[in-house]
This record gives C-alpha cells, sequence and structure tokens, in this order.
RNA sequence: GGAACCGUAGCUCAGCCGGGAUGAGCGCUCGCCUCACACGCGAGAGGUCAGGAGUUCGAGCCUCCUCGGUUCCACCA
C-alpha cells in the first residue's frame, strides 16, 4: 500500500495513468466471438477543431457508456477518428498560404492537396491528443480518418451505387451559393440573421398602354435585371384584367409577360411579385410552372454578369444603390419602406447567400427517407430525450432532395467523369476510371471538377470505420452499433443522413439509441462562441481542477438534452468531492494496515456495517438502473450523496471508535475493516466511469494486488446483502445523534463535555434497537454510556431531554441546563408536532379519501398519526415539567 | 406561420409511476483548525413550485387558457 498525498493533486497523475491504460491495451476491444459486442461510434471531430466543452462533453458521456458497460463484461468497442472537414479545413489552409504569399490557384489542385495533407499531417492528431486528456477510452488503434483509403471506398461505393438506382442525379437547380467561399452549400449551412431591409415599390409601364403602370414591391432591386415575369393571385380582382399582358421591365426595356400563379400572396406587399427565377427559390419554381426562360445576372463573386447590360461588373450592393437612383429619376420608383426580414447567410463565414442556379449533383431524399421514418415507428431508433424524435421525424417528413456538389478542392472529388466530344457522362469508382469514352471511343475524358459534401462521407461513419464496404469480421461483429451521443444542433446534418444510409446500404439502422445532450453555455446563458471570447477552454479547466473534476461537472445537475450553465464554482465543487474520496480512502487505507484480511463473514457483522452494506448494495442497483436508462446525471448523484453523505459522514463516523479500539477488540475492527474495505472498492467502481483518474488511483494503491479499476467487475446486486432491518436500526440510531446534536447545539455544550445518556421506550422492540446500536452514538453523540431503559416518558427534573419515534433520551447535565432554552425547544417541537398531526387528522377525516384512497396509504396515514400523538403526548409531558 | 423547451430556495438547476417541497451546488447566518479531509465538520435561515381554471379523495407533476423567457424549422417578393 503506498503513502497517499494529504490532498488529491490530478495533475501528473492523470496523464501517467491514462498512459499506463494505453500500453496495457484495455482500450482495444478485439473481436471476440465468446462476449457480446456494445459499439459506439465518435462523432468524429474536424482535423481543424480545438477541443472545446462540447467535445469535453459529447466524449464524456461516450467515454462512460463504455467504461459501464467494459466493467459490465461486455466487448465495448468505441470507435474512434476525425472528419475532413472539407470547406473548415480548405478556409484554414488558404489563410495560411496567403500569409506565405501563396494563393490556391497559383497551385493548381494537385499542389494545394498536397499543403492540405501536409497541414494535416501537422495539426490533425492535435484534437485527438486533447480527448485523450479528458480520458476517453477510444480504441485509437482502430483510429480512422474519413479520407482514409476505406472510406473513401465506401464513398465511392455509396456513390455509383445510389447514381445507378436513379437516387443521385444532376440537375439545374437553384441552390444556395456562397461568393466569398465560391462553393454552393445545402439549407442547413444557410444560417438566417434577422436584417434590416427596405421594400423598394417600383412602377413597370404596362406595354402598350400609355401611363399605366403595375406596382411591385421588392427587397433586393439588383435582381430585377434578371427578371421574366410578374405574378399576381389568380383570383385577385385587381389585377384580373392585366393577366396575360406585357409590361416593360424598367431600365433593360425588356418586355416580360403577367402570369397568374397560387404562390402570390394577395395580402402582402401590392400583391404583384417580380418573378427572378435566377436568382430566388421560389420564383425559379413559379418560373418553372410557366416555363420562363432563367437569366443570370451575377457572376460567382456576386458581381453583377454580362447579362446586367451597363450593371455588369459592378458589385451587387453597389447596383443596387445605382439601380434605386436611376429609378427614382425616371420616377418610376413609388416608395421606400423600412422592412425586417431574413437574411440567409453562410453558417461558416456570414456573408449573405445568393440563390443561383447551378448544374449540382443531388440525392433524391423521398424514398430514402421512407425507412428512416419507419424506423422510429417500428422502435428500430429511439431517441433520448424522447422529445427529439418530433424534431427527426418533422425534418424527414419534409425533406427536400439533397445537394451534395461543393466547388472545393480538398475532400471526396466526386467519381463522375465528362466525354469533351460527346458530352456522356460516366459514373464509376476510382479504379474503374474510363480512360476511352464508351460512346463516341474518344480518349477525351475528364473528371467533374466538384468534391462532396463533407457530410456524404460522415453519413457513413457507422459502417465505414468498420471496413464496409468489405464484408469484414469487425462490420459482422460489432454492427449495427450501439448508441449514437451527439448534440441537437446536429441532428439533420448527421443523424439524419446516418440513419437512412444505414438502411439503403446495411439494410439497418446504424445504432438503436441516439442520445441528445444540450449545448454548454457561458455563466451568463451565452453561446460559447469566439467572437464573443466567453469560451472555455476545457484544457484550462483540466489543468486546474484535473480531468475527473470537469468530467463530473459536465454530467451533474443537468437534465438530458437540455442546455447547462458553465460555472466555475461548479467545478471546484467537483474538484472537492475528488478529495473528500480521495481523503476518506486516506483514512481507509492508514487503518486497513492492520486489517487481517480475513472475510468474517456476514454475522460477524455489526448493525452499522450492515447497514452500509445493505446501501452500497442498493446504490449499486439504482445506478444500474439508471444508466441503462441513460440517466447519467441521476445515476452519478445518488453514488456522490452516497459517498459523501452516507459513507463519510456517517458510517466511516460511526465506526472511528471501533478502529480506535483495535488493541481492544481485534475482532471489531476487523469486521469494520472488512466493511470499509469493501464498500469503498465498491463505491469506487460505481464512480469509475464518471471519474476515471482519482478512482483509478485510490484502486491500485488499496488493491495492489489488481492491475486496474477499469477491467474490474462492476458491482451487481447480491440479495444476502439485503438489510432491510439494519437499514430502518439505523434511522434510530441516526435521528439519537442528530437529537443529540441539536441538544448540544441548543445547550452550548462544548463537544469536549461528554455525557451519560438515558434511553427510555415502553416498547420492547424499540428497546431491543437501542440495545444493538447503543455503541454507535457514543461517538457521534458524545456519550460516555448509554443506558437502554424500559419506562414511560418520566424526565428528572434535572436533565435535558429530546424525543425520537416511540422513545425519549435524557441527558443528566446539573451543570448545563438552561430552563428557558429547553422550553423554548420543546414548544417548537410542540408546534411541528400539531402542524402535523392537523394535516394527518384533515386526511384522515376526508371520506373519500378514506373510500378512494389505496388501502396501504390509508394504513401508513394512520401509522403516522399514532406516531405523532405519541410523540405529541411526550412533548406536552416534559413541558409540563419543566414548569414545576 | 409551425414546433419544442423553460418559468421550483438569493443564483444555477434536480424532482422517477400524481400521495407530506426529501431537494443539490454555490451564496448567506452561527459554532468548530475534533489525530482522513478547512477542497473540511456540525447546526441553521430561506419556497403562494409564473398566474388562472379544470380533472382527482389528493397536482410541482395530467388537461386547457393567460403571462414571461429560450431555441429550432419554414419564410412573403
Amino acid at each position: 500500500m503506498k503513502e497517499l498525498a494529504k490532498t488529491y493533486d490530478p495533475k501528473g497523475m492523470e496523464d501517467q495513468i491514462y498512459k499506463n491504460w494505453e500500453e496495457k491495451g484495455y482500450f482495444h476491444a478485439a473481436v471476440d466471438r465468446s462476449k457480446k459486442p456494445f459499439t459506439i461510434v465518435m462523432p468524429p471531430p474536424n482535423i481543424t477543431g480545438q477541443l472545446h466543452m462540447g467535445h469535453a462533453l459529447d466524449n464524456t458521456m461516450q467515454d462512460i457508456l463504455i467504461r459501464y458497460k467494459r466493467m459490465q463484461g461486455y466487448n465495448a468497442l468505441w470507435q474512434p477518428g476525425t472528419d475532413h472537414a472539407a470547406i473548415s479545413t480548405e478556409v484554414k489552409v488558404i489563410e495560411n498560404l496567403k500569409s506565405q504569399g501563396i494563393s490556391k490557384d497559383e497551385l493548381g489542385r494537385e499542389g494545394f492537396l498536397e499543403k492540405c495533407w501536409e497541414w494535416r499531417r501537422e495539426y490533425g492528431g492535435r484534437i485527438v491528443k486533447q480527448l485523450k486528456k479528458i480520458g476517453s477510452s477510444a480504441d485509437w488503434e482502430r483510429e480512422r480518418f474519413t479520407m482514409d483509403e476505406g472510406c473513401s471506398e465506401a464513398v465511392e461505393e455509396v456513390f455509383v451505387k445510389l447514381y445507378e438506382k436513379g437516387y443521385i442525379y444532376k440537375g439545374e437547380k437553384i441552390i444556395n451559393w456562397c461568393p466569398v467561399c465560391q462553393t454552393s452549400i445545402s439549407d442547413a449551412e444557410v444560417e438566417y440573421e434577422d436584417q434590416h431591409g427596405h421594400f423598394w415599390h417600383i412602377n413597370y409601364p404596362v406595354a402598350g398602354e400609355e401611363g399605366r403602370f403595375v406596382q411591385i414591391a421588392t427587397t433586393r432591386p439588383e435582381t430585377m435585371l434578371g427578371d421574366t415575369a410578374l405574378a399576381v393571385h389568380p383570383d385577385d380582382e385587381r389585377y384580373k384584367d392585366i393577366v396575360g399582358k406585357n409590361v416593360i421591365l424598367p431600365l433593360v426595356g425588356r418586355e416580360i409577360p403577367i402570369v397568374a400563379d397560387e404562390y402570390v400572396d394577395m395580402e402582402f406587399g401590392t400583391g404583384v411579385v417580380k418573378i427572378t427565377p435566377a436568382h430566388d427559390p421560389n420564383d425559379f419554381e413559379v418560373g418553372k410552372r410557366h416555363d420562363l426562360p432563367i437569366i443570370n445576372v451575377l457572376n460567382d463573386d456576386a458581381t453583377i454578369n454580362e447579362n446586367g447590360g451597363k450593371y455588369a461588373g459592378m458589385d451587387r450592393y453597389e447596383a443596387r444603390k445605382l439601380i434605386v437612383s436611376e429609378l427614382e429619376e425616371q420616377g418610376l420608383l413609388v416608395k421606400v419602406e423600412d422592412h425586417d426580414h431574413n437574411v440567409g447567410t453562410h453558417d461558416r463565414c456570414h456573408t449573405t447567400v445568393e440563390p443561383m442556379v447551378k448544374p449540382q449533383w443531388f440525392v433524391a431524399m423521398s424514398e430514402l427517407a421512407k425507412p428512416a421514418i419507419a424506423a422510429i415507428e417500428k422502435g428500430e431508433l429511439k431517441f433520448v430525450p424522447e422529445r427529439f424524435d418530433k424534431t427527426y421525424l418533422h425534418w424527414l417528413e419534409n425533406i427536400r432532395d439533397w445537394c451534395i456538389s461543393r466547388q472545393l478542392w480538398w475532400g471526396h472529388r466526386i467519381p463522375a467523369y465528362y466525354c469533351d466530344e460527346c458530352g456522356e457522362i460516366v459514373v464509376a469508382r476510382s479504379k474503374d476510371a474510363p480512360d476511352v469514352c464508351p460512346k463516341c471511343g474518344c480518349t477525351h475524358m475528364h473528371q467533374d471538377e466538384d468534391n462532396l459534401d463533407t457530410w456524404f462521407s460522415s453519413a457513413l461513419w457507422p459502417f465505414s470505420t468498420l471496413g464496409w464496404p468489405k464484408s469484414t469480421e469487425e462490420l459482422d461483429y460489432f454492427y449495427p452499433t450501439d448508441v449514437l451521443v451527439t448534440g441537437y444542433d446536429i441532428i439533420f446534418f448527421w443523424v439524419v443522413r446516418m440513419v437512412f444510409s444505414g438502411y439503403e446500404h446495411t439494410g439497418k439502422s446504424p445504432f438503436h439509441t441516439v442520445l441528445i445532450h444540450g449545448l454548454i453555455r457561458d455563466d451568463q446563458g451565452r453561446k460559447m462562441s469566439k467572437s464573443l471570447g466567453n469560451g472555455i477552454d476545457p484544457l484550462e479547466v483540466i489543468d486546474k481542477y484535473g480531468a475527473d473534476a470537469l468530467r463530473l461537472t459536465l454530467i451533474t445537475g443537468n437534465a438530458p438534452g437540455n442546455d447547462m450553465r458553465f460555472y466555475w464554482e461548479r467545478v471546484e465543487n467537483s474538484r472537492n468531492f475528488a478529495n473528500k474520496v480521495w481523503n476518506a480512502s486516506r483514512f481507509i487505507m492508514m487503518h486497513l494496515e492492520a486489517f487481517d484480511g480475513k472475510d468474517p463473514g456476514l454475522d460477524a457483522l455489526y448493525p452499522e456495517d450492515r447497514w452500509i452494506l445493505s446501501l452500497v448494495n442498493t446504490v449499486a442497483r439504482d445506478v444500474t438502473e439508471n444508466m441503462d436508462k441513460f440517466e447519467l446525471g441521476i445515476a452519478v448523484q445518488k453514488v456522490y450523496d452516497f459517498i459523501w453523505d452516507e459513507f463519510c459522514d456517517w458510517y466511516i463516523e460511526i465506526v472511528k471508535p471501533r478502529l480506535y479500539a483495535k488493541a481492544e477488540d481485534p475482532k471489531s475492527a476487523n469486521a469494520a475493516l472488512w466493511t470499509l474495505n469493501t464498500v469503498l472498492t465498491n463505491a469506487l467502481k460505481l464512480l469509475h466511469p464518471y471519474m476515471p483518474f482519482v478512482t483509478e488511483a485510490i484502486f491500485t494503491s488499496l488493491h495492489p494486488e489488481e492491475e486496474s479499476i477499469m477491467i474490474s467487475d462492476w458491482p451487481v446486486y447480491r440479495e444476502d446483502w439485503h438489510f432491510a432491518a439494519e437499514e430502518s436500526e439505523l434511522d434510530h440510531a441516526k435521528d439519537l445523534v442528530r437529537g443529540m446534536r441539536n441538544l448540544r447545539t441548543d445547550m452550548d455544550v462544548p463537544p469536549s463535555k461528554k455525557a451519560k445518556l438515558f434511553v427510555t421506550s415502553a416498547k420492547a422492540d424499540v428497546r431491543d434497537i437501542f440495545e444493538k446500536v447503543k455503541h454507535t452514538y457514543m461517538g457521534l453523540a458524545g456519550a460516555t454510556e448509554v443506558v437502554v431503559q424500559e419506562g414511560d416518558a418520566g424526565i428528572p427534573g434535572d436533565a435535558v431531554s429530546f424525543v425520537i419515534p416511540d422513545a425519549v433520551v435524557y441527558v443528566p447535565l446539573e451543570d448545563l441546563v438552561d430552563k428557558a432554552k429547553e422550553t423554548e425547544r420543546l414548544t417548537k417541537e410542540r408546534d411541528r408536532l400539531a402542524k402535523e398531526l392537523a394535516r394527518s387528522k384533515g386526511m384522515l377525516s376526508n371520506e373519500k379519501f378514506l373510500s378512494k384512497a389505496p388501502a396501504e396509504k390509508v394504513a401508513e396515514e394512520k401509522e403516522k398519526q399514532k406516531k405523532y400523538e405519541s410523540m405529541m403526548a411526550d412533548v406536552e409531558a416534559r413541558l409540563a415539567a419543566m414548569k414545576n
């Protein structure tokens, strides 16, 4: 047994412990058919990422589940890996190059990709190192990367398959375009921001009818350059006569038709909408219905293109200004109103997104979504907490096709090849990349320039990491996985896509449970963000208080799926708890040196020994239940309360006199030591998934013969450790000690002043109990001797006394009796009892309660009333005695 | 416009099947450096469970409404 320091200091110790675990190979899960698998795939952090509180929470939760299952004897695999993070990485590398004066185009595709790989080699492992700091017991030997050979193969396989089934298609569609990143982005990547804008009312002259105008309203006047129609509602009486006529597009001079379409809201604006199919998603749809031409007026960088005539080359906002002022000059601008609206922005760079018509690749979602929806109904997939299945279903039921092409270089390139001669498109795996056009036989084939959305590869993560499309042993054994742990913010991006991909490619849901957690906010409830500078670095927390303290803080005091605020005070409390466990263990180990190591047998145990054994047994059962329901916060709270309130504050205190008197009564001390050792060991095990480091440090000191707590067995409930009688006996003892403490406080009796204590009860069984446990309050209550005697509540005048159920205790303290204080105390007690009695009587005189409530409830209430009545009688008697 | 969540002690939050508010952490008051721990021990103070109505023998918990707050989705040119 090693000497332990006076305060727990996680620094240094944690790294050493982690290194040992890793070296021993405890994290590795090999296929072993004799054991049941339990699998979690880690949401792959971006290689550009720095560990933040979200990761810390996410990975702590997964680590807890994995450690728990591993201790239960499962073959627990936590499959880790990292994500190439297409746009994030590309932006980072470009910035990096910029500082060296190099541009992306200068390098060319090959050269740029080389730089990206270099960047990844240099920084890509950083996040993994940080994940290790919080104690993540992932199987790092199996670490994967979304762009490694296997994952890339899976991506191509899926693309080709979906293309062959007709789910992937190329189409001209209106997509969200980021003019700064110069790429398309998916709907999910668009973030709406409230912006103050204007509503410009503009008159469009009706063709051939001098002096007649149609008034429209728009928030983006520059797009009028691309107008190809006006639209009104078919039922709108105001405009019935002009449907079918033409108007002249101001500033441009083009004649465009007026069409009727139900999309128009008669109540809004003027009831006339300009239709710009190239630059508005709704207009695009209207354009399709009415077969309108599409005129794109913007370049990729959001400047006006050659279709914009004299405005060509101007930035979109410059052009807007000029167009408005020219309209004003021509008297066509009717009015300008202030107008607040939501503007779509790119979630990475916050540039206003420009809807554009571009040829892009899409995944048709309606068929693929069906099994993912059915999964919830069939119970093959469940969210914890359950309410998130509504979010999930709502999105799936309204799903749109997924735009998967991105105009980036870093990532998976689209496996499509075009013939320069005849335009033939071939979709093929890269090993089958065509050199010769299958149609015209020419050799001028070139690959699509675009890449796939990052989430395309992430969607395959649960099975691509296990070897799919190859049919590996791992895939067969560990797949489908069990639980996915993630934040609610990526249900759409990721969870949905993994589920439908799982069904499509493996025929199964990739996991049966999705455990959702919330966001960690700052102490004012704000999101932690770089721009606000309010982020708290988990590594700083670990450095100051240790990983265990951070983990405990993140898990407690928060319901699943809810956001939580981060307070340093709470971390401090968690650290204090680690220290409490440390010190309790230190105390126990000091005394264990005298332990003979023999199991004394349950019969040799004292009531308090059986009591704490019974409690730890119950706690093990309850904690297991909670963990199986993913109630991690509740589970650890129970362990915390048990260790601190019951084990430390009561049991260790009760047992001290026996330890100190081990020379006089070695048998008693031995029973206590056995109990201390056993209960502590079990408590440490229950705590280990949450606080792996302290528990390991203590465990290996306590049990030098054992390798690690990580691979020890999870405590299971034992019938022979259940002692109901002792639990109630100890309740009596605790009552008595509390009474005695109160008395001492009220009487200002110093702890050093010991006293003889008389317990009087008319009931034989109650006297029995006190007789059995009387030694337990010798130390705690400061008693020199305890006399249990038969009799009713007769208190000598020179004693102070207090009531506990079915008994009266008095202490002769001649020198210290203070009649006034004692009377006051008893009066308070009487008032409390009177209140209880009134409530109880009220309930028992309620006929409806008596007739309709379950019989045992009524009986219980009657019991209580009896008890109160007897206590009341005692108090009254003593009050009367005080008067004399 | 649709949806979800929240409103419990001064602050931040727990509260399982409806059955005495058993609450936790921090903060506060009082007393203790008691030979594991002052990162501690003991004793306290503090609550109309947002408001209203209903169901029930009984509601923090179920139903409806109102008020206040947060978030997600959709989006009107």
